[in-house]
DNA sequence: ATAGTGGTAGTTTTT
DNA sequence: CTACCACTAT
């Protein structure tokens, strides 16, 4: 493409394909969507936004413009398909496939992080950025802080310094708020104010140590996707030109920074379908603003908006709980669901006296329910926090109720999982410090101090074996020991991802042993790893999608051989967003853990927790349970936890059915 | 300089 | 309950 001009005049030739289709279309849309659905998926360019109550066929919508898209001559890979996980975008694809066939194969799909990630990697190098950089998760970001944080030698005062964790939060919110610091810490951190110039130091000193070693963490790969299409005119030119029909699911949840890279992507067509849920805006603490929908008409002139209103999954009982749930809201737009599918079991309201018989009265129910006919897989237990579902894991696990958990804890943040991975980071990228310091601590005889030393010199050369095995004293034989299997694993681009996992494995499981008692249950979870390195031919490849895409089950499922589909499932509730099940149960509709004590200081937290449960409800196709435990002692308040979550109260009482939870033999009282 | 011990504060949701 | 810090003994 020549260069142009400055300000040449654009006259833009129409693609005729996709206006006029050039042989009929394969089906007939209108007879298989509603009028609004149709309108939405007929468009074929400039903006458009799409209002989308729960379970108003939003995926539908998504689902049949792209198969129309294809069906009318547009090419597949020029259709870019931005969800929330990697595995929404798989399923689409899937049922874009069955509608139009394998073309849909082409399409590019996935995550915000995802796309970047692999845009990154192909034009990252005009802004500094070398195909082979590491993502650093978010125990990683923490880790790098800490070593900044050591560096620059924090002056030591009598207020306590916020822990790595909340700093790794403030910055995050700085990258997707595209905020300076001073801005959120005055706003949202106003009782650390006094440390704005560390903080300012720490952080400028955490985003120079990741330019110079090749990190990026998760919100840089946005940050930096967004510097390269502002930056590098000829790759803004091709990535827009490539991905010439953009639709983003869930929109609801992006914030700030992912709406501009939206825009930049778009550059030279404005050819962007986003649709989401005002009501479902769950995502706030991650910089996500409801409002971002509401602007979008600004950011893209000329936008033409559709309102999908009618419910396809849930009863009107169900649907009328999740109405008056969210009737509530201070803030909420003109949108009302409704159903054709009248009546349906009333939800119910169930109180237990006390959490396990709260789980108990969950075990029991679910499998009356399958006695009646609804598979295992059809049912779920939602929770506002991963912990919350402690007990009720212990109560199915009692019975035999095959499940998988969702969301909370990851099977990839436990720290022999992080050992491991550290060693294939180093190898993948050398330049890699925070991989380089995790495995170095792991030597008998290295401290932090070592570790500091040692890392500055095996980053700054092109033989890092070579200065381990210079090591004297104590630390010289673990240091040789890491250089011989450093050497043996060779470059990252020798052998396959399970060899390359093989070899650190010999090295690393002695020093597994001997630091932790329940070795050989981390020793199956490693070898659980290396299964799923099976499935890649490079490193570079497993590494990303490692952190990218996390495999969505705990620690404890990792060794549960059930078939998928015929497992319970538990999940937090966001995790479960954009699903559906026959029968959900939503648990510990307590007031302070849902909506949860942290969030009682602010009406907009509040508020968010409202949506929560909204979403929540929302998911049930037919059954419906709203448990809550009363007389439970809180250790986070140091308060007796009694009373229904407050989100109940403005729901009228013939809308529910009560029930109380007692043992066989107890006596019944209410209250 | 490191490893091991004991005290204490904070404690959600995800890519 | 756990992760993080400060302190002490090697």
């Amino acid at each position: 493409m020549d260069t142009l001009k400055p300000d040449p005049k654009v006259y833009v030739l129409k693609r005729s394909s996709a206006d006029t289709p050039i042989r009929p279309l394969s089906r007939d849309y209108a007879q298989e969507l509603n009028p609004q659905q149709l309108a939405a998926v007929e468009v074929v360019n400039g903006p458009s936004l799409v209002i989308a109550g729960a379970g108003s066929g939003k995926t539908r919508v998504l689902v049949y413009r792209v198969a129309r898209l294809i069906d009318m001559g547009v090419d597949p890979s020029s259709i870019l398909l931005l969800t929330f996980t990697r595995k929404a975008a798989q399923e689409m694809l899937g049922r874009v496939g069955m509608l139009i066939g394998p073309q849909s194969d082409r399409v590019m799909g996935g995550t915000f992080h995802s796309v970047a990630n692999i845009l990154l990697r192909r034009f990252g190098r005009t802004i500094g950025l070398e195909p082979g950089f590491t993502i650093l998760d978010r125990g990683d970001s923490e880790d790098l802080v800490g070593l900044v944080r050591g560096q620059i030698g924090l002056v030591e005062t009598n207020k306590r310094f916020p822990r790595k964790r909340t700093i790794v939060d403030m910055f995050s919110k700085c990258s997707n708020t595209l905020q300076p610091l001073d801005n959120v810490l005055l706003n949202e951190y106003s009782h650390f104010g006094d440390f704005l110039d560390n903080l300012t130091k720490l952080q400028e000193g955490y985003n120079s140590t990741k330019r110079q070693r090749q990190l990026v963490d998760y919100d840089d790969l946005l940050l930096r996707l967004r510097e390269l299409l502002i930056a590098d005119e000829s790759a803004r030119r091709m990535i827009s030109e490539t991905y010439r029909y953009i639709l983003v699911d869930e929109y609801q949840d992006t914030n700030r920074l992912q709406a501009e890279v939206v825009r930049n992507l778009a550059a030279t067509h404005d050819n962007v379908m986003v649709v989401g849920d005002d009501s479902q805006s769950i995502y706030a603490f991650r910089g996500a603003t409801f409002r971002n929908i509401m602007e979008f008409p600004t950011l893209f002139p000329g936008t033409q908006i559709f309102k999908l209103e009618e419910n396809y999954r849930s009863t009107q009982s169900v649907l009328g709980l999740a109405n008056a749930v969210i009737e509530g809201a201070t803030e909420k737009y003109s949108k009302t669901l409704f159903t054709n599918k009248e009546g349906g079991e009333r939800p119910a309201l169930v109180q237990a006296m006390g959490e396990n018989p709260q789980s108990r009265f969950v075990a029991q129910k679910i499998l009356e329910l399958r006695e009646e006919g609804v598979p295992l897989s059809d049912m779920a237990v939602l929770f506002r926090s991963s912990f919350h579902a402690f007990d009720l894991e212990v109560e199915l696990t009692k019975r035999d109720v095959p499940f998988i958990k969702r969301g909370g804890f990851k099977f990839i943040e436990t720290a022999h999982v992080k050992d491991l991975l550290a060693h294939l980071r180093v190898i993948h990228n050398p330049l890699d410090s925070v991989s380089w310091n995790r495995l170095l601590l792991l030597i008998e005889g290295v401290g932090p101090k070592k570790a500091k030393d040692l890392v500055a010199q095996l980053v700054a050369t092109d033989t890092p074996s070579a200065v381990l095995r210079e090591g004297s004293g104590r630390s010289a034989f673990g240091l040789r020991n890491l250089a011989a299997a450093l050497d043996a694993v060779g470059h990252a681009d020798d052998g396959s991802p399970p060899d390359q996992i093989n070899q650190v494995l010999e090295y690393y499981f002695p020093i597994l042993k001997d630091q932790y008692d329940d070795y050989p249950k981390r020793i199956r979870d490693l070898e659980h790893l290396q299964g799923m390195a099976e499935r890649y031919h490079s490193l570079e490849e497993f590494l990303a999608d490692l952190t990218l895409e996390p495999p969505d089950e705990s620690v404890l499922d990792v060794d549960a051989p059930d078939r998928d589909d015929e497992r319970l499932v538990l999940s937090t509730i966001h995790s479960a967003k954009g699903l559906e099940w026959r029968s959900v149960f939503v648990i510990w509709l307590v007031d302070g853990r849902f909506p949860s004590s942290y969030s009682f200081t602010s009406d907009e937290e509040l508020e968010e927790e409202r949506r929560l449960l909204y979403v929540a409800v929302t998911r049930a196709k037919q059954h419906l349970y709203l448990t809550f435990p009363v007389n439970v002692y809180d250790k986070a308040t140091g308060s007796i936890l009694s009373k229904p979550s407050r989100f109940l109260d403005d729901v009228s009482t013939d809308l529910v059915d009560a029930w109380s939870v007692v043992d066989e033999g107890e006596p019944y009282h209410w209250g």
